[in-house]
DNA sequence: AATTTTACTGCGACACAGTTGCAATATTAC
DNA sequence: GTAATATTGCAACTGTGTCGCAGTAAAATT
């Protein structure tokens, strides 16, 4: 199933990138020139997040966030994302901090996904 | 406003304790004898995250855990909860990996909440 | 022990995030 | 240009959590 490429595609993939922080599906959908349904919005980052161009990080707000792989070695063989996230509680700003962690796990454990959030107040608004 | 004990204060209670491990509200009410509300499980729930009896945790499925306050420091005057989760993929436990964690966050960053979760395999599952 | 006070419960309705089925549309391959 | 099919829009749906309100029951007061 070859991805074609629409102008949903390109404007949410270039919106992500101009953005530089990790957004949530309404922050997308009002931030879009055009008028996208939320499905296809929805259907986008889903496609995105399998293709490894995006990643998806769930707040302590219960919402989905979606930031570019950038430093998450997408061009690498390993694509992870042990990094940390940062939600301003004030402006609702979600950073990737792109630190290093690696977490010691339990004999056994096997880690698959990471869903490291900070929620707090950012550099701008504390 | 003070507080009250009722059968499904005590036995939601117990049963976090029993467990161990957090637990989402529909583990608790399929786990429970006798048969509680959805809204006074979420109600109770609530109610200890306020007092400090048990925190909360919301997994990368969305769903909010509950885990009683045991190793958070509870008794303590700072009661803070930087520490890693881990929920098996296979059998939905969520544990609290009760190893410490201090995350240095940029100049300027004031952390609030901590929601740190690691999904994968547990030692039973993997 | 009876009465009063009010915290808690159950029920229903609701809000919200995200998903899915299906017909219509638009991209890509030929 | 035509055919194949990935993508879209719309509507309906699911699941998690919240809220208002009337009834119930815990605890304080008498
Ligand atoms: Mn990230
Ligand atoms: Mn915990
Ligand atoms: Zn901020
Ligand atoms: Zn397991």
């Amino acid at each position: 199933m070859k991805r074609r490429t629409t102008s949903s595609t390109t404007e949410i993939l270039d919106l992500l990138k101009a953005s530089g922080n990790a957004m949530s599906h309404d922050m997308i959908q009002s931030s879009l020139d055009s008028k996208v349904d939320r499905a296809t919005i929805y259907r986008v980052l889903n496609r995105f997040c399998e293709d490894g161009k995006v990643h998806r990080v769930v707040g302590d707000d219960g919402k989905q966030y979606f930031a570019i792989c950038s430093n998450c070695g997408a061009k690498k063989q390993v694509h992870s994302h042990n990094h940390i996230h940062f939600r301003c509680l004030q402006c609702g700003t979600v950073e990737c901090l792109d630190r290093e962690l690696s977490i010691p796990l339990p004999e056994g454990y096997v880690a698959k996904v990471h869903n490291l959030v900070i929620s707090g107040f950012c550099n701008e608004c504390s």
